[in-house]
DNA sequence: GAATGTGAACACATTCACAGCT
DNA sequence: AGCTGTGAATGTGTTCACATTC
């Protein structure tokens, strides 16, 4: 698709600037150099020039980057341009009802459309825009509604089977926040945030 | 502290490499090589003795690894051997509530001791071990309790303020899940859990 | 003068491959 | 025979430094 690979921390950094870009935009700010982007960012000035040099040349000499130009392109680039993504959610406990409510995702551009879980109490009911369903009808819904983006937030024990099941039913790309490894076929792409072994590695640096 | 540097990336290993050792002591096994570690943690089995072996020698050879006696160890680098941690939680909306609830913390060592928001109606009540009391007493009890790792879990706009009065009271290390760049003292430790960072960067990886 | 875009240099992380031990 | 521990080789990502353009 691009000429060179690009570095997947690359794609995680143009989300940021987005959002960055998005703040600077609302202080009708119109122009922004490298240098100061990355400050916002804490994030080295040539490093944000050379990740969005991948994507081709966006800045003007001498001016730095035209704010509502460079949003635009880092839209498209992250698929994002006046589109939105349907996502579904697997899992509406504590974590999942979190998710549901979550402000940031509406704001930049998904809308879990659809949540599944097996607890009779909350089967039926709707969340923000997201009716609840049993988990036997996964399949059904996503491949009906067309999604292709997941969050899986079971336990453990059940994380693979729903995943394997939302991508039967076409999710190719999820977000995982169950505790384990998902084996899926090359070509899914899934993203884990672990809470627990994030919090776990911070002792190691203290003192 | 260790002769050579240690890769940020191997203390998050030995996370996970703990979390799958608890797993197969359950099942009564007593030996685990590099090979079957890295399959069930979906890592290369090289990587897996590189990174022991940053810490120690930890296996046996020709026999693998002895499953209590890697626990032990890797708890002892990961400093959660014998000790449990107190966490002070800022923020007690959808997501601060399921961190409170979130087993996988206490499991692994870490107990939520104290939470702070600003809503009347929680202040005063507790949720699992955790009293809720207003922000502005931030100083007074994380200090009191000695408390050293925090968890940021309020809107962006607040958490540059709430983080700059845990680390005045004496926390050392955060976890950030205010999608905002915090600015702290060299010497902190911060990890950012951005959730709608890894969300909105998945469609790039799309078709 | 100010800031981009980019090869080249560097730093960091992973994987290979095998000597050496049980 | 089986598996660790590790130097060397490779791969990936970041930073430097500067020619170039406005």
């Amino acid at each position: 698709m691009y000429k060179e690979k690009i570095p997947k921390t690359t794609i995680y950094r143009l989300a940021i600037y987005l959002r960055t870009l998005e703040k600077i935009s609302r202080e009708h700010r119109t122009f922004i150099s490298s240098q100061e982007m990355g400050t916002l960012c804490g994030i080295d000035s040539a490093q944000v020039r050379k990740d969005l040099s991948y994507f081709g040349q966006f800045g003007e000499v001498g001016r730095g980057y035209s704010v509502k130009n460079l949003m635009d392109n880092l839209k498209k680039i992250l698929k994002l341009y006046r589109r939105r993504w349907k996502v579904a959610l697997a899992g509406v406990g504590h974590l999942g009802t979190a998710l549901l409510s979550y402000r940031g995702f509406r704001e930049a551009g998904f809308e879990i459309s659809c949540a599944f879980d097996p607890d009779p109490k909350k089967i039926g009911k709707a969340i923000q825009n997201a009716k609840i369903y049993p988990p036997h009808r996964i399949e059904e819904i996503v491949s009906k509604e067309k999604i292709k983006i997941g969050i899986i937030a079971v336990p453990g024990d059940f994380a693979q089977d729903v995943a394997e099941r939302m991508v039967s039913a076409g999710v190719r790309a999820l977000l995982n926040f169950a505790p384990v490894r998902l084996n899926l076929p090359s070509g899914i792409t899934v993203k884990n945030v672990d809470l627990s072994t994030e919090l776990i590695s911070l002792p190691f640096y203290l003192k």
